[in-house]
RNA sequence: GCACCCAUAGCUCAGCUGGAUAGAGCGUCGCCCUCCGAAGGCGAAGGCCUCAGGUUCGAAUCCUGAUGGGUGCGCCA
């Protein structure tokens, strides 16, 4: 139930009766005819743009359609007002009926209330963290783990048949770095004094992977030469990675329905396929690329390559598929995978990225609707860098310093709900600070406890009523006579409440899912705000002495808030608290 | 040199993909607990939406250019 749409509909359905009766001309397009909530919550409830939209088409003027539209709305007993304002907005102001129907609504599909069906059942698949397999994964990964996570799970709620992906990179020279670095550990857990060069990764997370190594193998390898275990090695080390990174997602809460390996991609024909389609269309020729402009690599020389004709597509340059010694470069692999993803029968696909990637977003969507033909359409979100506080003051990540900080320093810290809901107060690409020590602080400040107390609050309301023998189980809430809830303090919550199936809906179109974390905090925020005006006005209490039936209104309402934050949180994946300690 | 992202109150950021007098938190100043949890609430002050053009009924939002910051730029995935 989306109160926006349904007066929308009304909306439109008086622009056809004015069409009908020849005060319109015919053949209007109305796609542009918003109804939405005016800026100025004193204009009205909703405000619709239609006089203003159809005013050219029709040749006449604003005011004088929205006149006339005014006229024929104000006859339906939904809208008490609709008065003409300003260069031709149309404001309405609805009967206290929707809005107890909103509350109803809230209580009679509970967290399923917003739920849309924008997505139409289209399936989509949402590709994020694909970290590399070679250690824990860090801050960065957290933020996109997590932004990918709640844009699956709100194109989910949005009618979308949602694909959650990760993609393995376990195909480049990276792995046979990891595959050496586990066996001087190997080797380091025989007893042996190992020295990690450059070139090996010398953290400590790959100890027990060489201890359970010499377990199972014994000295079988010790002395022996790479060609003996690199190949085994490297199988072994990759799946040990990705359980500890499995392990990581686990802790924070993320789960996904698919882990791709690049690795499958070799060998088997499929990079090779997914480049004939390329070349069958003409867009892969040998070539030399012109040099970058300006500062050139001080060993530029011109090179005869394998190219993707990406410009065709888009890009600004063409970009190699094959180095000069007949190798694949990491794209061409890049490319296969998509061209599996096109393959499943995906309807759309979304990356989630780090900002250092942002060089390659235009070569991948080049590539994608190359091999689509334009069909798939590939959304790439980028998410910018986290930058760590300490009580204020910045704190450095450093390796060599051992302040290198994982994903499971922050989740142990501060617990995945924090962790989570953190990550998305901010926009994908805008940098997110992130300080240990406010995000656990007790204020308002603090958006992660101000909407957790808002459902806590509603919780503990809700125990108070039923002590004092009030019915709150949601059949009897959802049944009460919601007359006593008549006051524009707690309508403006219900109106709150109204806009979160629309909200839910640009969050979808947009894949903005941070739209739900500030969402969030303004209904936390209206609910605390009517919560105190029952210090001042006894008849705003929830709880109203000798009146259970004024009271379960009113609890009503209690409980659609909190519904809606614990829909809200739930597609953010952060578990709403009953009550705070 | 080129590409992408960003620029909104003193600070940190929203702004519903073109709507009305641009919002919130922090900070500053002033209020509200014999009362369902004050871990909260109410109010005041604070703005050339970086700048210059353009598109139209209408621009913080779209286009062009400039300035300032971030990221990246042919055998590293």
């Amino acid at each position: 139930m989306n109160l926006f749409t349904d007066i929308r509909a009304r909306v439109l359905e008086a622009i056809e009766a004015m069409q009908a009766a020849g005060d319109l001309p015919e053949g209007l397009e109305t796609a542009a005819v918003t109804v939405e909530p005016p800026r100025d919550a004193l204009h009205g409830d909703m405000a619709t743009n239609a006089a203003m939209v159809l005013a050219k088409p029709a040749g006449k003027k604003p005011r004088d359609i929205a006149e006339a539209l005014a006229a024929r709305l104000a006859s339906d007993d939904r809208i008490t007002s609709a008065e003409v304002a300003g260069p031709g907005f149309l404001n309405l102001r609805l009967a206290d009926g929707l809005w107890h129907g909103v509350v109803r609504a809230a209580l009679a599909n509970g967290t399923d209330y917003g739920r849309s069906q924008l997505g139409q059942g289209q399936r989509i698949n949402v590709e994020y963290v694909s970290a590399n397999p070679t250690g824990p994964l860090h801050v960065g990964h957290t933020r996109g783990a997590v932004f990918g996570d709640a844009l699956a799970s709100l194109l989910a709620y949005s009618g979308y048949d949602v694909t959650r992906e990760y993609y393995i990179n376990d195909g480049g020279a990276q792995v046979d770095v990891l595959a050496r670095s586990v066996y001087l550990r190997y080797l380091e857990a025989l007893g042996q004094e190992v020295a990690f060069e450059d070139g090996t990764y010398p953290g400590d997370y790959l100890k027990p992977v060489g201890g359970a190594l010499a377990k199972k193998k014994g000295d079988a390898w010790v002395g022996q030469p790479e060609s003996v275990w690199l190949d085994e090695l490297r199988t072994y080390a990759t799946e040990a990675m990705m359980d500890l990174i499995r392990d990581d997602l686990a802790a924070l809460g993320v789960s996904m329905d698919v882990f791709f390996s690049e690795k499958s991609l070799y060998g088997t024909g499929r990079i090779e396929e997914a480049l004939k389609t390329l070349k069958e269309k003409g867009l892969i020729y040998e070539g030399v690329l012109e040099p970058p402009k300006g500062k050139l690599p001080e060993d530029w020389e011109p090179r005869q390559q394998t190219l993707f004709r990406s410009t065709e597509h888009g890009d600004d340059t063409d970009r190699p598929v094959m180095k000069s010694d007949g190798s694949w470069t990491y794209f061409a692999p890049d490319i296969a995978y998509h061209y599996d993803k096109i393959s499943r029968g995906f309807d759309a696909l979304i990356d989630v990225f780090g900002a250092d990637h942002g060089g390659y977003v235009k070569r991948m969507k080049a590539a994608v609707s190359a091999l689509s033909d334009g069909k798939v359409p590939l959304d790439i979100k980028l998410t910018q860098l986290v930058r760590l506080f300490k009580n204020g003051e910045p704190f450095k990540m450093s390796k060599r310093a051992g302040t290198f900080v994982t994903l499971r320093d922050v989740v142990d810290q501060v617990g995945p709900d924090v962790t989570r809901f953190v990550m998305l107060t901010r926009k994908n690409d805008a940098p997110l600070d992130f300080d240990f020590d406010k995000v656990l602080e007790q204020t308002r400040e603090n958006p992660v406890f101000y909407v957790q107390y808002a459902h806590a609050r509603a919780c503990s309301v809700l125990r108070k009523a039923e002590a004092a023998g009030i019915d709150v189980s949601d059949g009897a809430l959802g049944a009460a006579d919601l007359s006593g809830l008549a006051h524009q303090a707690e309508l403006a919550v219900a109106r709150k409440l109204a806009e979160w199936p629309r909200l839910v809906e640009t969050a979808a179109r947009t894949h903005e899912p941070h739209r739900v974390a500030f969402y969030l905090y303004d209904l936390a925020s209206e609910f605390h705000a009517l919560w105190n005006r029952g210090n001042d006005e006894p008849a705003l209490r929830f709880l109203q002495e000798d009146a259970p039936a004024t009271s379960q209104a009113k609890i009503a309402l209690v409980r659609a808030v909190a519904v809606v934050i614990s829909a809200g949180l739930g597609i953010l994946g952060v578990t709403p608290a009953n009550e705070m300690r």
